[in-house]
This record gives C-alpha cells, structure tokens and sequence, in this order.
DNA sequence: CAGTGGTCTAGACCACGGG
DNA sequence: CCGTGGTCTAGACCACTGG
C-alpha cells in the first residue's frame, strides 16, 4: 500500500470497494476514519478522499457523530449516467452480452449547426462514424459520433473505429476527452431509428443523449449522438441536495 | 470572511462563482491557489476543495502545470440533471416566470410495488400529491409524489404543500431529504397526461423522472414521478471520465 | 527554469449522535 | 460523555506546463 500512480486515495477507494462487495462489513457498518487510516498507514485525509468519492458513487452512506455505512441500494444501482462509461461495460452491467456493428465510416461537411457547436468553419469535412451496440444480438443504442477532420493525425481503418471514443481519440488524434456536455432528449423513433434498432412498428419512445466532448484544453472536439432502447437498458442517476 | 457555518469552503466558493460570472477574471485566468489562499485569509486546501466543487459543476476547468480557467460553455448551461433543484428555480433559468398549481391531495393504499421501493407492508396508507408547475403561464411539469401517511407527524392543510418536497418533509415530517435514485424513462404521451400538459394532439414524446428520495439514514421516504415537455425545458448534465 | 495544480501528511478544533 | 464525521490549517513534495 506504497505505490504511486494510482494515486493513494483512489489505491485506498478501491480496496474499501472490494470489502464493500465482498459484505465484509458486519452489519454494513465502516470503520472509523482514524481506524482505517491506521490501519492502511495514511492520514485521515486521504481516507476521507476516498469514502467522499464512494459516497458520491453511492457506495456508502455518511453520518456525522454516528459513522460510515454500506448503501445497499446503491450497489443495486447498475448504471449511472453521470459517468462517461463505455457503452459495452453499460450493457455487460445490464446482464446482456455486449457486441459492436461498425455500419459506416463517412467523411461530410459540416453544416452551420454542427459548425457552432465545434468552432468549425461551416462546411468543414468531419468524419461520422455510425455505431450499433447489440445485448445478447438485440440491438439496444444506435450511436452517430462526429468528429472534425483536421483532428486525425494518422491514417485510419474500418477497425480503429471499433473501439470507445475516449481510446480512439489518443490513437488517431492525440487528443484526450475530459468531459462532456449532455443533454438528454426523448423522442418517437422515426422510421430509419425503427429500423436500425429493430423496434416493433408501433410508435415507441427513445432516449437520445446529445453530446459536446471536450479536451482537456476545453476545446469542443467531438459531437455525439446516442439513441437507446429504453426497454432493455434503463439509465439512472443519483441526485443530492445542491447545497 | 470570518464566519462560521456557511462553511468557508462555500463561502469561498461562492464568492469565486460570484467574480466568475462578473467576469472579474482577465481571459479567463482565474488566480493561482497560493495567491487565492493569501488574499482571502484561508489555507490552501480551503481554496482547494472550494475550486473542486466549482470544477464538478462545470464552471471552471483546471490544467496541472498551466492554471485554472472559467469555462465559457459551462455558463451557458442552464440546468444541470445531478443536483435536486426546486422545480421553480429550473423553470425561471430556462427564462419563464415559474407557478404552481395543486391539482389534488389523496390517500391511497400503497400497491405492492410502492410498498417494496418503500420498505412498506402493502396496503399501507400514502399521501398522493399531484402538482403542475406552469412556465409563463403553459404546463410543463407534472409531478406525482407519493409520501407514506406513517411520516406525517402534523395535521396538514393543502397550502403545505405547495412547497418544493424537501421543504416540506421538516415542517411535517420532521424528516429530511439527502439524495434520491432516479430513472429517466422516456414514454409516448398517454391521453390523461397530454391532457394535464395541454399538448397538441398529435403523439408526443416526454420525459419521466422516476425518483426513490432516501433520507440521511438511508431509509426511503417517498417516491416522486415527473414528467417533463422537452419542447420547453431541457435537461443537461456534466459526465466526466470514470476514473 | 519558475510557477502551477496534484497529492499527502499531522495535527487541531468543532458539531453531532448515541449510550 | 465519548467517538464519530465535518472543517480547517500549515507545510511538504511531486508532476506538469510554459517560456
């Protein structure tokens, strides 16, 4: 419990989330922040790092003067939409088998919308990737992912287009992706949705999840657009007081 | 900038958000944290914690070695999905003059799919309390909250609750309101809720948020269903790379 | 190289909870 | 009352950015 680099806190986060999984807490009861920081040789501090972020995952439960405890609702929790987490993973989490279908790679203008949105000159070529996610060959989100040209520093494949976003982006752009704004949209699948997600031809209602990415540099590098199957994948968030 | 209880960190952190959004700061530098911690007379770590929560929403960014920056975009977002945010304050930074309208107060028997996400026996009596929140005169908001009669320590008149929830469990329950799990479930209009919305007749497409609000003691309290015209309101949220 | 944010420490005092 | 988490401090070292 020396090492660098995963720093400290998160070296300690992730030991007390394997106990908490592992329900080696009697009666769901987390020992004292002085006795964990003894215990694992850091100060009380970098223990307070790390139980703050497991309650915010919703891991655990404070209360001031009583002591720290496991959320059992929130280990039931499978996905959280406050994270960017490959949709693979979402799916697996949803006790699906995950696959990919590439469905086309094409390069076009971009128009004065999308323009805006990424500090683009209007009509600058962007390369938009079309995306099919399957949970046991269902298909679930369909994902339309623009990205401007001039970021692709290397010649690419069908392949490297394969991978999440987030891996791609270091690959061909050296770019990095911080975080991202979304805005959550429902919508009535039109007919080409209809078909790409196999929904029954009766009207049903979508989830779409409309995405600016950003750099670290807080440049807009990327435009995504997801479109779920709410029917087999239900996406959840925790909410908290503001102040 | 002595005080005690609001916190410093928040005192701190307010005043920063205030000089951000005064555009105080020259191209968007924002000071360093040693200069920050020696002109408002708090350690570092203060200044630190402070600059954490305004990066987790959004309205500034942090570069190791280089600086921290406002964040333009993060300015223009209204309303952010991962905080529990008063109905009214949402509705208003959308640009609309914000009411509410108490549809109806009931008593029910909770069916059994209240009484498991509520740890109830089924049957248990539950209050029923249906509000529709107006902006600039036009339904946008439908909200059904279910509220067991157990928590009710007072008698009630419907005024009470015409209060955002979180306010009102203390004066009548003496209960209070932590965080909630919610499901964002997008569904097609039914006929009863197009009539609530006043929407046109045509299908139309909305958003449900399905909360389960839990309170310090991490025991359910109550469940709140919304439901949202996105013609009028959107909701955004801020992800982050997991790790 | 100097200056920035990122991490960590040791110690202090406070506010609250429960016995 | 004691033990808990909540807040704050002062100081240290590191990793990174930029000129």
């Amino acid at each position: 419990m020396l090492k660098r680099s995963p720093s400290l806190t998160e070296q300690v986060k992730s030991h007390l989330k394997q106990r908490i999984v592992a329900s080696e807490f009697e009666a769901g009861r987390i020992p004292s922040e002085s006795d964990l920081a003894s215990e694992l040789n850091v100060s009380r501090n970098t223990i307070r790092d790390a139980l703050s972020r497991l309650e915010m995952e919703g891991f655990v439960v404070r209360r001031q003067g009583a002591g720290t405890f496991v959320n059992q609702h929130g280990l039931l929790v499978k996905t959280r939409l406050d994270e960017i987490v490959p949709y693979e993973i979402l799916i697996r989490e949803h006790g699906y088998e995950p696959a990919i279908k590439l469905l086309c790679v094409e390069e076009q203008p971009a128009d004065s919308g999308l323009a805006a949105a990424l500090n683009l000159q209007a009509g600058e070529p962007v390369l938009v990737i079309h995306k099919l996610f399957l949970a046991d060959a269902s298909p679930v989100i369909f994902n339309q992912t623009h990205l401007p040209l001039k970021w692709l520093k290397r010649p690419h494949t069908p392949d490297d287009f394969l991978a999440p976003i987030y891996q791609i982006l270091p690959k061909l752009c050296q770019q990095e992706l911080a975080y991202s704004f979304s805005e959550i949209v429902p919508l009535i699948a039109p007919p080409w949705l209809m078909d790409r997600l196999a929904l029954p031809s009766t009207p049903t209602a979508l989830l779409a999840l409309e995405e600016i990415g950003y750099n670290p540099d807080n440049d807009p590098i990327l435009k995504a657009c997801s479109y779920f199957r709410d029917d087999l994948l239900r996406l959840r968030l925790i909410r908290r007081q503001s102040q």
